[in-house]
DNA sequence: CTCTCTGGCATACGCATCGTATGTGAATTG
DNA sequence: CAATTCACATACGATGCGTATGCCAGAGAG
C-alpha cells in the first residue's frame, strides 16, 4: 500500500527535481539559488538537504533523470531506422538536436562535467553514452563496420556531436550551421564504416 | 620610456594571472577564492577588480593566455610534420595530450565553456581552434582531402579530442585508454580524407 | 483508542565569498 | 613644488551554502 510517508517523499523529490531542472536550465547551476528554487517548489532548503544531501546531489538527481530520458529517445530513434548503420546516423542526428535544447545543453553537457567531473563516473553511468556504445558494438559484431573499440568510438562521436550542438546553438544562423555540422559529422562517421 | 606606472601594472596583472592559473587548475573556478588567490600573489582583491573587473574577467584573461600558448604549440607540432596530412594527425595527437594537462583541461575545457559560454564567442577568438581550422582549410585548398567546411571539421575533431582526453584523464589505466582513443580518432579523421 | 516515537521538513544560525564604495600614497604633470 | 591622477588597499553590505535545532504528521505498540 506504498505507505503515505514514502509516497509524500517521492512527490517532494519530484517537485524539487522539476524546479531544479527549470532553474538550472534557465540560470545555470552556479547562479541558481537554492532558496529561490525550493520556494518555487513550495518548499524550503530543509527538504532539499534532507532528500539530496547538498546542491551537487540535487544536480546529480536532475542529470540522472535527463540522461535516462535521452537514452530512451535515442533508442527509439535507432530502432525506427531501416538498417543498423542508418540507425547510428539517425541517433547522432537526434543527439545533436537534443543537445540544442537548453535544458540538456546547459545542465547535462556544460554544468554537469564541470561540477561533477567525467560523465562516465556518474552513478547514472551515463545511460545515453551506454546506448550509443551498445549500438556501435552491435555494428561491429554484425560485421557492418570494421572492428573498433565501441566505447572509444561512441565517446569521440558524442564529443563531436556535443561541440557541433554548442556551435549551432551559439550561431546567428542555426539552420545553415546545423547542416554544415551534420555534413562534417557524416564524413567523420564514414571513417568508421570503411576499412583502413 | 614605458612609464613606471604602466610597467608596475603589467607586473601586477601577470602575478594575478599566474596565481589564478594555479588556483583555477587546482580547485576549479567555482571553488577558488579571490581572497586566497590574490593573497597568494601578494595583493588584495582591490587589485583584481581594478584590473579585471570581476571574477569572470580574470578567468577570461587566464584563458586567453593558455589558449595562445596552445595555439603556438599546435602550430609548432604541425610544422614539424613531413606532410600536411600527417601534420593534422600530429596536431590532434598533441591536442589530446595537452588536454590531459590539468590546467588546460580544468580551466579551458571544463570551466571555460560552463562559465563563459561557447568558446568561439570568446574575445581571444579561440586561437587554438583557429589554428586547426586554418590547417584543414589548407588541406582542402591543396586538394589533399575532399572539400569540407573547415570550421565544421575543426570543431568536431576538437570536440572528439577533448572527450578523448577527458576519458583518458578519468581512466584507471591511461596508457591503454589513450591508445584506444587515438586509434578511434584516426579512424574518424580518415573519414575526412576519403571521397564519399 | 491512546501513547510513544520515528523521521520528513521548516526555522535559525554561522561562515564564506562576491562586488562596491571609499580611502591613501606614490607617480605624473604643469 | 603644488596639484592631480590612478593603482591598489580597506571597509562594508548583500547573498548564498551548509548545519544544528525544533516541530508536527504519521507509523507502530499495547
Amino acid at each position: 500500500m506504498a505507505g503515505k510517508r514514502a509516497q509524500m517523499m517521492e512527490e517532494t523529490r519530484g517537485k524539487l527535481v522539476r524546479a531544479a531542472r527549470e532553474a538550472f536550465a534557465a540560470k545555470g547551476y552556479a547562479a541558481a539559488s537554492m532558496d529561490d528554487l525550493t520556494a518555487a517548489a513550495g518548499l524550503t532548503r530543509g527538504a532539499l538537504y534532507h532528500n539530496f544531501g547538498d546542491k551537487k546531489g540535487l544536480l546529480q538527481a536532475v542529470i540522472d533523470q535527463i540522461d535516462a530520458e535521452m537514452a530512451a529517445r535515442l533508442r527509439a530513434v535507432g530502432e525506427r531506422a531501416s538498417t543498423p548503420w542508418r540507425g547510428l546516423l539517425d541517433e547522432y542526428r537526434a543527439y545533436v538536436e537534443m543537445a540544442l535544447e537548453p535544458e540538456i545543453q546547459r545542465i547535462l553537457l556544460l554544468d554537469g562535467p564541470a561540477v561533477l567531473g567525467d560523465p562516465s563516473r556518474w552513478p547514472s553511468q551515463n545511460a545515453c553514452l551506454a546506448e550509443t556504445t551498445r549500438r556501435i558494438r552491435a555494428l561491429v559484431a554484425d560485421g557492418a563496420i570494421p572492428p573498433v573499440d565501441p566505447e572509444a568510438a561512441a565517446r569521440l562521436l558524442n564529443g563531436a556531436s556535443l561541440h557541433a550542438a554548442l556551435w549551432v546553438a551559439a550561431s546567428d544562423e542555426p539552420g545553415a550551421v546545423l547542416s554544415k555540422a551534420l555534413d562534417a559529422f557524416r564524413r567523420l562517421a564514414e571513417g568508421l564504416a570503411r576499412p583502413t
